[in-house]
DNA sequence: CAAAATATGGAGGTCATCTCCATTTGTCAA
DNA sequence: TTGACAAATGGAGATGACCTCCATATTTTG
């Protein structure tokens, strides 16, 4: 799944401008003010190549989208690593934040466009939701956390998270959505 | 903000037709299969008595969006009366789950329909807010639950588990969150 | 009841999306 | 290197959804 097809030269180059300057512009929040055979233009590319490699504007943003959770992945591991669990679990949910934040225009266009048609970041996200589940199993191996939530319902906070880009007091919030779920889950009640 | 506009008898009619119509293809999830101008006929007026009365597919859903929200609240309002501050918002909370749960369909065309441009819902959801607020301060001030979060973060939750409709486990996972998020409230830490 | 105001519906214009294929570019064997 | 085959390109044009416009119909008002 990794190497689908040994892909040609140039087709590999395109493929690669392709996302590059989707990380640009997702990250700047253009993406719906631009017909998308305009940003093949912008990308240097011609409408046919575009839509040979990504069908779809989704297909675009899940593949922007796997190099993210990659990234968020790695970080899940490195942390795992190196903290006891119960740290490690509430590094990565605060560095999550950060991240997004860090992102926020990244992050709203994939969650608009994730929002647009169900599981097509579902299949990209299986990743991610491994990462907090390791993490949190970990947690509860320790005694850390409690064994009666789902690592699933930790994932759905995130999500609303993301989704809910546009809140004026975003980062505030967010943060303390996190301080929620991280005392909510140390609660055994 | 109420009465606009004495709008005219047909005119009345069609706008319930219309609102009808749209609920019910919502919650049959229909929504994005069907052509705007076809959903018209559907509801059996033209195409530009649709746009008249709807400019957009978000104004419809927004519409549909204001009825729901007049629900929630009441039912807010009837909680908060009865019962002792703490139990009313798990009530509430509670209450919101078992609520998109038996509108699957729509809640997952709404959140879709308004995560594509922002503050679409926002404007629809002040008075959800409000009411989350209120309950929320109301158990602060008995004490109930910790002052040092914003209500919020409760909303953030709440819109992690309506946009994530999709999973497939999403009654255990939702119904997880609320317990983590009123454990996590409870907890003053 | 006539005139004024308001609303209707659907034909047709506009424009983004996507397909198709003649041409170009890359690859590989000899 | 070169020829031949495969893979990829790009952009012109078909397609079809969205929305506007206005001649006609309906309601309200005086």
């Amino acid at each position: 799944m990794t190497a689908d097809k040994p892909l040609r030269a140039d087709a590999q180059r395109n493929r690669e401008a392709l996302l590059a300057k989707a990380r640009e512009v997702f990250d700047a929040g253009d993406f719906f003010d631009l017909r998308f055979d305009d940003f093949a233009r912008l990308a240097g590319v011609g409408t046919g190549t575009l839509y040979r490699h990504f069908p779809t504007r989704e297909a675009l943003a899940e593949a922007v989208y796997h190099g993210e959770v990659a990234t968020l992945c790695d970080r899940a591991r490195r942390l795992q690593a190196t903290l006891p669990a119960a740290e490690a679990l509430a590094a990565f949910l605060r560095g999550m934040v950060d991240h997004i934040h860090a992102h926020q225009g990244l992050a709203r266009t994939l969650a608009t466009l994730m929002a647009d048609r169900s599981g097509a970041l579902a299949e990209g996200s299986r990743a991610l939701e491994q990462a907090v589940t390791d993490l949190v199993a970990t947690a509860v191996r320790d005694g850390a956390v409690r064994d009666d939530v789902d690592a699933g319902a930790v994932m759905m906070a995130l999500h609303g998270i993301s989704a809910a880009h546009d809140r004026p007091d975003w980062r505030a919030e967010a943060d303390d959505v996190i301080t929620l779920v991280l005392d909510g889950l140390r609660r055994p009640l």
